[in-house]
DNA sequence: CGGATTGGTTCAATCGATTGAATTGCGTTT
DNA sequence: AAACGCAATTCAATCGATTGAACCAATCCG
């Protein structure tokens, strides 16, 4: 088992110098098309492999951009991923993510880990709880140099560029036409006040229902982890009570499936007997029994937007960070209904 | 905006030399505990940020460990991450991943690019379609030195440590479970042959059925992508036939999703007018409407020896590859039922 | 024919951390 | 006082690729 092979192996063998060697496989136009050929064949023969370290050494850049994602176990957040592996992609870039399982301290580890690996950029869906100290660009952070754009998940107090959903307004076309529906007494099942999405979702729900004149009831409001055990469990109690709400409106998609599917065993009819709204969209929601009415984000749009925006500022974009929105919008399926009669107040 | 600093920088500061440094910050028994303590305090002050690259070029490892994953779009394939994560972190060692979305290139860009950056092993999933030429252990192949461990997918004719599912005993169970309802016309929906776990699992389903003196219809095997979309078209496909299946079993969880959502709009009853069977019991599987009946992939325990038996590898095991098989379990909820009076041959 | 141009290649310094061997300093033993 | 042991630190070579500048030879032009 010898050492693997190194530019200077193959520069004996051809018969130059490593710089010929290093030029010729770089296709740099100062090597004659002869001697590229010569040196490729050779660099195949003995089977070199580009050594990585070596080349980040000198150039101080390693082409690689990092995502980090809290919750793998949401497949909502997976549906980031496609749109921006195609534009780094595109860029020759390679795109190398963590799961940090909303861990502060394995979020951190992994944006310090990539620094110290010369990383270009790096998105990040922050982990519930972050602020602007764990990020790169604090002060007192020695990441700061790191290009940084946030995704999905806003951060309060800091200046960096962000593609986020517009919750606030997705909320407002969920209440609106559960309203216009005729439900009065409605709930929500979802997650705490540690990302901004769960905060601006329910706040946007608050406020709407209280400016219509039916401000939720306190119980009403069922807190919880953003899952589907969650929302089957959170269905049962919110319909245990002695004047159940008509409608659920839900944090996320995750939750709403759970919702949906303790119907069943409530014998309740989604759409009909009680109406639920999810929010996300994913791809699942279509096929949920009855198809699930929901909130469409664009994680297509904002993934590809992220993108650009990280590789504007690895290109040196002198800017100020941008906050951009992305709107969404209500795809009403059959989970929501008008408010049967007997419920009627 | 200042080069960033480097052992050299720290070691001015400190008045000493960069080996001291060096030795310091990793905690080396020959530095003294005034000497580190001094150096760390140092280093924080200064903003220093270790080079990965430098210490890679010297050492020629990176402690790092790559996972390949082909298809983020099923949620299955994210629920052996946890457990590998876990692994990896307790030994320091950061995993990168990549999703390939069942494109060879991609994948064989993903895997030249971790030798390249000297990762200490490989966890492959493979892509559909992949064979022992596409892998580092082939004898072509430059990359013939780094520590493989296949996952979930099998690869016919390779030498190389590997965990499956023992898919022809799960499929085993599904079919006797159906045919002792007094099912008899069961059809299949699923992959096609680019993946063992198709190919097993669809070859079991056949044998089984003809074994039992029923053998599968022509028209009753629907082979599509492995999406709820396709689940969703497949099932109607089926049950438009002049002579329907009166159960009907799933590649995968994902499919089944899709034929249950389906049956909705064709006024079927899961689990009475049609039985359906999934394959994985992914988390979302006890929420569909009705739950589904599905077989347990135990991706906990697969995702953890797969990490075990890469780690043993790195650590030099010389031991000959062993091909481990995981016995999965039947999980009978309440999308398969007895046969309905009516449809009985 | 001399000088300039061009194309192709080599020179040599450099990136920053690592580590086995060598060195220094200091107290202890004989 | 010489010899020794020990702890703490430094020396110096090394990993492999990169790249601006220097070099050389062949060709071209006035």
């Amino acid at each position: 088992m010898t050492r693997r092979p190194t530019l200077k192996h193959i520069a004996e063998r051809v018969g130059v110098t490593a710089s010929t060697v290093s030029l010729a496989l770089r296709d740099d136009a100062r090597i004659s098309t002869t001697m590229r050929e010569r040196v490729r064949q050779v660099a195949l023969e003995v089977g070199y492999i580009y050594n990585r370290h070596a080349a980040g050494l000198r150039r101080g850049d390693s082409g690689t951009v990092a995502l980090c994602l809290n919750d793998l176990g949401n497949p909502f957040f997976t549906e980031f991923i496609a749109a921006m592996e195609q534009r780094f992609r595109d860029q020759e870039r390679m795109m190398l993510f963590c799961h940090a399982q909303e861990s502060l301290t394995v979020q951190a580890d992994f944006m310090r880990r990539m620094a110290e690996h010369g990383a270009s950029g790096l998105i990040l869906i922050p982990a519930a709880g972050t602020t602007g100290e764990d990020l790169p660009g604090a002060e007192a952070s020695h990441l700061r140099h790191l290009p940084l754009v946030l995704l999905s998940r806003d951060i309060d107090g800091v200046e960096v560029d962000r593609v986020i959903n517009d919750d606030a307004r997705g909320m407002a076309m969920v209440v609106e036409h559960l309203l216009s529906l005729g439900h009065r007494r409605i709930a929500w099942l979802g997650g705490g006040n540690k990302t901004s999405t769960a905060r601006d979702r329910e706040q946007a729900f608050r406020t709407m229902l209280t400016r219509a004149g039916y401000p939720p009831d306190q119980n009403g409001i069922c807190h919880g982890p953003t899952t589907m055990a969650f929302g089957h469990q959170g269905l049962e109690a919110l319909m245990a009570q002695p004047r159940p709400p008509t409608a659920v409106v839900c944090f996320s998609d995750l939750i709403a499936f759970g919702a949906v599917a303790a119907c069943h065993g409530l014998g309740l009819r989604p759409g009909v007997d009680i109406s639920i709204a999810g929010f996300d969209d994913m791809n699942a929601a279509a096929y949920t029994t009855p198809p699930l009415t929901s909130v469409r984000v664009r994680t297509d749009l904002m993934g590809a937007r992220a993108s650009e925006m990280l590789l504007a500022r690895i290109r040196g974009d002198q800017e100020a960070p941008r906050r951009e929105m992305m709107t969404p919008e209500l795809v009403v399926r059959e989970t929501t209904g008008p408010v049967s009669s007997r419920d009627r107040d």
